[in-house]
DNA sequence: ATGAAAGCGCTAACAG
DNA sequence: CTGTTAGCGCTTTCAT
């Protein structure tokens, strides 16, 4: 920076004023700045700017590198952190790397609020790390902590997938499960309650699956079994859909003619033309946007209170789902 | 960490000392710096530390959020760099954020090297940015600059695809390649070296593709419209592959019984265990290692000549292939 | 519109 | 083993 300040033969100050955009100087000056800087490849220090600022201005994101969704939310996050004036540093959690030195890292950075995606997010043990920096968890709520939260309604999710076939005329509609995993809990009880509510309950299966291909593919098999076939079936996630497909596909089952099947997620492998699965959305722009906006809130909104954002997944009909082949 | 000093009644450059291990702190001193740290929350600031250091430890990483192949190598990177001393620093290329930007970040914090992963990697307009600062590119050499490069022997991995076919005694193999898109040429290149290597340039067909599912479904078709059935199909990556699969399945032609497929990448869609591909893999764990490796020689080696690094890639025989019905 | 000087939180070199 | 001191590259008053 001396160099540039040199070169053009104004002091440093000018020169970080100029950086900055800040106020103060002529057109002139600037373009000559400018043109220095370039010419000596100078480049502004973030650590040494921060410092002095006492403002990191970072909004830390920790993510799974190795999760499709989690990575559709950092696309997000970008735009709706610089929008609102502030820059995203990434941490990743990977096989080798614990949720714990995610955090440490932005914690070393001075970040000043955190994003926390993922499930075991933030876990108690995790907490008093972070006391004092403002901190949202993305997928899950953790009661007990101080920290915002962001996630989809799953049950209502699940429900608005049963909605859409009981239109369509089906009854018979079975639900294949995520066992003990992540949210399936709550999409079991999302299906359970919305076909108690169209008068249903006799009606209910529900089949044992763990998110896997291979839970679809078991499911498969089993329903192929049985006396008759459900006319529908609602699978835990999209993988588990997808493995379903597959397998009745083989069995020779005709989709959606004889039965419809819907997915969750709305994954890539949702949206491959030739599977082409009705499934269930949960929108990672507005999820990224709703978590940055609360980090914000607490940071230049002084809001205190921990605040718990619940939204909407939206039903994406596409080709498996179709009305009954005996329509009722 | 005024504070934590004054806890434990002792001077800041002991505590600063405590926490990068370095020697001259009693083991009882230690103990009693780091219990303090923990009562008052204190962790080193990363900015101020590599500010006085003058150097950051950091090794900037650009990758493309949306994918996957992108996020096994970042997984793979944070091992590689701590073994050698080294911190990553990520920046993610997005739909709003270029290549440009990714970089410009990570100069900002005075990286030390740049690892750059994708196939517009360190364009021309990119280089005197980067000037001074050793990078690798991954996926691509660019030719005319003076970055180290790391990639995967395209043109071999098809070839090793045909070989594992013609010994398996499938004598019409055809290739669906990827058209204009990013290592087509070399992908397709190797299928025509590898079927003349055999003698079997009578038989070459290439089908024209995209690297999508759709250029898979159309391809199906292709070869279901002609007189006879190829025994064996190379496609230009999974996605293809997945495509031609699901068609022939509908179109009901049996694999591997009437037609053996292989696809290309190994990704998540092969591995699934309904789709079970034959593929070719890029071991994302070698190509990070090899890329921080070249990197860590530059900065602690003292190397200053351009390096490029071929890596051969991997065939991994799933259920997608198997003998020819009528082997000859 | 521009410059001089102080200091952010830390580390390194040296003195005790 | 422990403390003192100077200064990393930048920004920010406050003068000019």
């Amino acid at each position: 920076m001396a160099d540039v300040a040199a070169r053009v033969g104004v002091s440093r100050a000018l020169v970080s004023l100029v950086f900055r955009g800040a106020e103060g100087a002529s057109q002139e000056t600037r373009e000559r700045v400018f043109r220095a800087a370039a010419e000596c490849g100078y480049q502004p220090d973030t650590a040494a700017r921060m410092l002095r600022r006492r403002r990191s201005g970072f909004l830390g994101v920790v993510y799974t590198a190795s999760d499709p969704f989690h990575a559709e939310l950092v696309e997000a996050v970008y735009p709706a952190a610089e929008q609102r004036g502030y820059n995203v540093v990434l941490s990743a959690v990977t096989a080798a790397r614990d949720e714990r030195e995610a955090v440490g890292d932005l914690l070393g950075f001075r970040s000043e609020a955190l994003m926390v995606i993922g499930h075991r997010a933030l876990s108690e043990e995790l907490a008093p790390l972070v006391a004092g920096t403002p901190a949202v968890t993305v997928g899950a709520r953790l009661p007990g902590t101080p920290f915002d939260s962001v996630r989809t309604n799953d049950a209502q999710g699940v429900r608005q997938a049963v909605d859409h076939l009981v239109e369509s005329g089906h009854r018979s509609i079975a639900h294949i499960d995520g066992g003990s995993m992540l949210s399936a809990a709550a999409r079991r009880r999302g299906y359970r309650e919305a076909m108690r509510r169209h008068g249903l309950q006799e009606e209910i299966t529900v089949l044992p699956g763990d998110y896997s291909e291979d839970s679809g593919v078991r499911a498969a098999h089993e329903l192929c079994r049985r006396d008759r076939l459900p006319t529908a079936v609602v699978a835990g996630n999209d993988r588990c859909a997808v493995g379903l497909l597959d397998s009745l596909l083989r069995l020779g089952v005709d989709v959606p003619g004889e039965v419809s099947v819907v997915g969750y997620d709305d994954s890539q492998l949702a949206r491959l033309s030739h599977v082409d699965l009705t499934t269930v959305r949960q929108d990672a722009g507005q999820t990224a946007e709703s978590a940055i906006q609360a980090l914000v809130e607490r940071l230049d909104g002084g809001r205190t209170e921990a605040k718990d954002v619940v939204l909407r997944p939206e039903l994406i009909v596409r080709g498996t789902t179709g009305p009954p082949r005996t329509a009722s």
